[in-house]
DNA sequence: CTGTTAGCGCTTTCAC
DNA sequence: GTGAAAGCGCTAACAG
């Protein structure tokens, strides 16, 4: 492995120069740039990172902790920063927090240790209830959640907003009695229900809701118990795309018909929601730019660390599909 | 930031100690070690990363580039990969190539650079038909893909076989015009080939194929072409659960029933299979054990380099469902 | 059992 | 415009 010096050695300069020109500093002759450039193909010298890390104090690895890997809405947006991040010569450590906030903290521990230049993160429940963007050793843009009184740049989703227009959807469908299964890990799910009950008291209807934790597994479970416990409801509704799939499997299960028996919407449009039989009415969220969102908020915070927080809300985009298809009500 | 030298004054010993006792290494007495304990604790002190990879030559990272990060076979896989890694004190840095080669090498010279101490890769055919493990600073273990003459620790679907189950099981069924879409971007797609055409060909049946990106929306519009084109085959088979959802979606498009026009079977038990109607019949992959084996598979190269190449072949389990229900042929 | 010390490869003053 | 040299923080060889 061929070092600065022997690359300084090859092009008969100092191993001062050889770095400038690595480093695209001026002061450096372009005959002497040339040689550098030529020594360093020859040899084909790459430069030791742990090195120029130890020397220079800086890393070019951001951290981005998600809650949930196999969740699609999180890979999408993994998908898209890793895109910009690579795109801008840094690297990712993708961290796996499993909605589980011991883990969590150990991940955030070790990009401490590993001295990154900056963190995405979706928050647990119990961090976001404390977090503090001073806490951290280095940047954080939260994403997909995030309190209202979170000192800290964020990129979210309308939540309360989406909610809402899902529920009017539904409203103006003639469905009364409407029940929500919500993730209560996540400020996300709260949110959502938040809009759910706003805009059911607006209607004059009465809520019905299910708190599980947000898997396919438990929101199958709790809605074929809910179904045997209550008197059939004319909507369910999940608060995010894994829950959505549980309620399916228990509809499916209980024989259950939609939109003849029972209309069904939910969040995230996943591929899949929309091959099922009735295809199924979501709020799609905005994956690619909250992901882009979330980095550039990033990058511009580690350039500029002192600047005021941004927060950056989408707007969800409600998809219209046979599970919610039934005459509207004037 | 406290460094080793505060923690060797605070704690009265040499930075040489407190190393010791940081590394687990023997020789030091228990009141040394005691007090060393004591000072990283009250000078909440972590060692820089950085130094200790440049002076030890070593890392604890380890590189993982799958083909697609969208693809949940994928994603599970990371999964069980990561869980290993971090149980070990690894980190894994994650990279996408998206069946592209030219991104695949870069993120592999990435990984050069960065020093991992070893990879896990999903190859690229165009990567894999020159594949050798020794053309690397770093170990490498094949995941998913791999070429029967391969020289490279590997862990793979026995393909050929899962493929010709699939085929036989179509086969009892009265099947007769079996089309087959397949991905042409990986090994993988042309081994499930292979598999389909030995078990066609030993059942005296006439193939009909169609090499496709293994894509859903090019999946989709291969089999609405292939529709038009063809009279209507008996069945048709996805290598890929992506190419499996396309096809869902130009059955359904074309307003066809399963089972009773055509049968429809495919590989990747991803969970909507079970929600459609019908719900599919496919080939699952043990995702969780095919990462686990991959990192115990480099782990122990890492430890022992010199071992003999070992294959770990998995078998998939053919999980028969609706989309293929019907009375078995005598 | 413990401490001293020489670098790992690079960046960055500082002097020329 | 260029080079010499001082470390960044740590590990490990060596001496005691």
């Amino acid at each position: 492995m061929a070092r600065i010096s022997d690359v300084a050695k090859h092009a008969g300069v100092s191993v001062a120069t050889v770095s400038r020109v690595l480093a695209g500093q001026p002061g450096v002759s372009d005959a002497a740039r040339e040689r550098v450039l030529v020594s360093v193909k020859a040899l084909d010298y790459h430069p030791d990172l742990a090195a120029r890390r130890l020397r220079s104090g800086k890393t070019d690895t951001l951290g981005l902790v998600v809650a949930d890997i196999r969740n699609p809405y999180f890979t999408e947006i993994s998908r898209a920063i890793e895109d910009v991040a690579y795109a801008n010569g840094m690297r990712v450590l993708l961290c796996n927090s499993d909605e589980d906030a011991e883990k969590e903290r150990f991940y955030l521990d070790m990009l401490r240790d590993e001295n990154v230049a900056g963190v995405i993160l979706s928050p647990t429940l119990s961090l976001l209830s404390r977090f503090r963007a001073c806490d951290y050793s280095f940047p954080v843009v939260l994403v997909d959640r995030c309190a209202p009184e979170t000192e800290a740049d964020a990129v979210v989703l309308d939540n309360i907003d989406a909610a809402q227009r899902l529920m009017r959807h539904l409203i103006e469908r003639s469905s009364q009695r409407i029940a929500l299964f919500y993730g209560t890990a996540s400020a996300t799910g709260l949110q959502r229900l938040e809009g759910y009950h706003s805009a059911l008291a607006a209607a004059g209807l009465t809520p019905q809701t299910r708190a599980i934790r947000p898997t396919t597994t438990e929101a199958r479970a709790a809605l074929i118990e809910h179904l045997r416990e209550h008197p059939l409801p004319d909507a369910v509704v999940a608060s995010s795309g894994l829950i959505l799939l549980g309620l399916v499997e228990a509809l499916r299960e209980a024989g259950l018909r939609c939109p003849d028996d029972i209309l069904l919407a939910g969040f995230d449009d996943q591929p899949w929601t929309r091959i099922v039989t009735p295809d199924i009415t979501v709020i799609a969220q905005p994956t690619a730019d909250i992901g882009r969102s979330a980095i550039e908020l990033l990058l511009a915070r580690i350039a500029q660390p002192e600047q005021a927080m941004r927060r950056i809300v989408l707007r969800g985009e409600l998809i219209t599909r046979a599970s919610t298809s039934r005459p509207i009500q004037e």
